[in-house]
DNA sequence: TATGAATGAGAGTTCATTCAT
DNA sequence: AATGAATGAACTCTCATTCAT
């Protein structure tokens, strides 16, 4: 999968600011973004509590950042790894292959990505839904509408399945062990998804 | 639906206990667990703000009681209805019939369950886990089970696809607007069910 | 050693005034006033919240009833069985003889008489001054005074000595165990004072 | 006496901690440990009420810390000036010179000392009676058992009349003015003493 | 007289944020 | 860029007191 990525983007961002975004996920992931505190990440990441406001404005742009910065990588991991398949069927386990490769290899940012999704912040929320609209109109259109143009899916309604899909991803990905196993296979899911989408 | 229910407990707690129960649902739901602010629940009842300890020993017993409470009413319910009906597929429609129409009747209340269900705080989810072991069996057994016995459903592993369903009501449950609408149709959502299970 | 009074005056004192003293006295002489509890007072007592108020106004009168009626007992006891004796060396016994019973039978009134003596609040110590004068005035003429003339104790200045006398008896009589057990006997203190005074 | 401790030790404690302990010692002092307010010292040391938390983990510890380390000068203050004599006598002398120049010259500190002595919580009672376990000894064994030895003192009980010593100097020195003038002359009290052990 | 629900001032404590060094 | 002392708003919780019943 799309390793190299994250190695070229640290370059570009100084690492005292990568440190310090890995810290925060940590804290979010564990706290929430309510509970979490600022000093503790500054101090986790190896700083005193000052030098968080060198990179971030407030707990809240630090926040904001870390669960956009995370979206990004996300969707574009997951959609680059889809489009190696042009089958549908293919293409609905690749999915979910690569959701939860994502989910277990960062843990802790998934984990803060869908306790915001799930949570009480509309601000939050927001964003989140903004981020994530490529990634769900790419599921509708070149999964669902690419299936029942090939006539291998049902004739549904493609948003609404693209809405469902995303809904099972998310809900089978929160379901992690603290060591990052998911309860569900991927394969697994991808059958269920499989057996009500085929016509 | 089983609506007497909640008027008979309504006889039993005293009429302060309910108002706050109901105003704690409200800022729990807007706010969120660690952004609730207990003095803001009593005076939105119409108390002051001592009031509340008088009924709850801390923020945290009547933020479980709300959840615990809320959890046995949401399980009684949508079995009490599948209950009426007998076969598999009319019950797999009835679940999410009677589980969305719980929503929308306790708007802010089941934006409590979600939030905490996909919360980051263990003991919150560790109760609602326990909470709902029992619907998550009946749907295990009385659902799937039943219907792969009946020769009507593929065999599939009936645990893991009482997961999957319940994970698709949850998630799609969530997303409900203001006024209480749900996005999906218990019917379409149903029949994805219907489609994923059907031999 | 005067036993009838108390009888006496429970009965002009309700029943439930003096269960709520003794209450108070075990309470006050376990948390120390600003810690004590007032609800819990009457509770303990047999009572709700609001009856302590309709036999005291406020806090502060329970907790100077209970110091003054219980200083006022301490002296009368004490003065009353000192008074049986004429000798000074045996009235200096008998002092601490007395003051040691009275410790010993009313423990968590005289706890309370302790701690307010050498507490922080100048308002209860200057009540406790002011109830404590006809003692030490008892104790500085009718023992160390009367024992000088009889030119039995040496020419001391009979103040200061009662001074001294007073404090003796009050650093002793706090040495006291859960059981109601002082550490130092009456006979071992009065030797200790005699020896101080003989001439 | 030894004065240049204090300095010392402010060289090592932080300027800020040093105000806060003398604001502290002020207000327990006056107060008491319970009605103390600890925004209140942290504005009397000129600081805002949070500043406290960066130095004290508590009130509990706060109090705790003046407890022990005025515990600790007073035993090291009183020891040190005592040790200069050799004679029996003498040294009883000094200690009630000692303890009475301490008491005037750390007005706040020592009445927190006697409060909590005489006070109802039996933590911090234990935590001075620990304390204070050496100065007892050394009143016992270097200045009692000493004068036993020496054939100046009668055949008392050392740990009594040590006891008994320990009691008469916290109960006079509780006698003392706001400007610090205590009631009874050191002379006086040693005085007492001398004639309560001598031979 | 007894009750206990309701009150609201006030306390200890937390922590995001600022800023002089 | 990094520090960490200082800040003060905000929060949960306690409890003496009131009062309608």
């Amino acid at each position: 999968m799309v390793r190299y990525k994250k190695e070229e983007r640290e370059q570009f961002l100084s690492r005292t600011r990568q440190l310090l975004l890995d810290s925060a996920a940590e804290e979010f992931a564990h706290k929430g973004y309510a509970e979490a505190n600022i000093n503790h990440i500054s101090k986790s990441a190896g700083f005193a509590k000052g030098t968080i406001y060198n990179y971030f404005a407030s707990k809240e742009e630090l926040f904001l950042d870390l669960l956009v910065t995370t979206a990004e990588q996300h969707i574009e991991e997951i959609i680059a790894y889809v489009n190696q398949e042009d089958d549908p069927r293919r293409r609905l386990e690749r999915f979910f292959e690569a959701g939860f490769a994502f989910v277990s290899q960062n843990l802790a940012r998934t984990r803060v990505l869908i306790n915001t999704t799930y949570g009480p912040n509309p601000d939050f929320k927001l964003q989140l839904y903004q981020a994530y609209q490529s990634l769900f109109q790419y599921v509708s259109r070149q999964i669902v509408a690419l299936g029942i143009d090939e006539g291998i899916f049902r004739e549904v309604e493609p948003n609404s399945m693209g809405t469902l899909l995303m809904t099972i991803y998310l809900g089978t990905a929160s379901q992690v062990s603290e060591d990052g196993q998911i309860w569900l296979d991927p394969k697994q899911v991808a059958d269920f998804a499989w057996h009500a989408l085929r016509k």
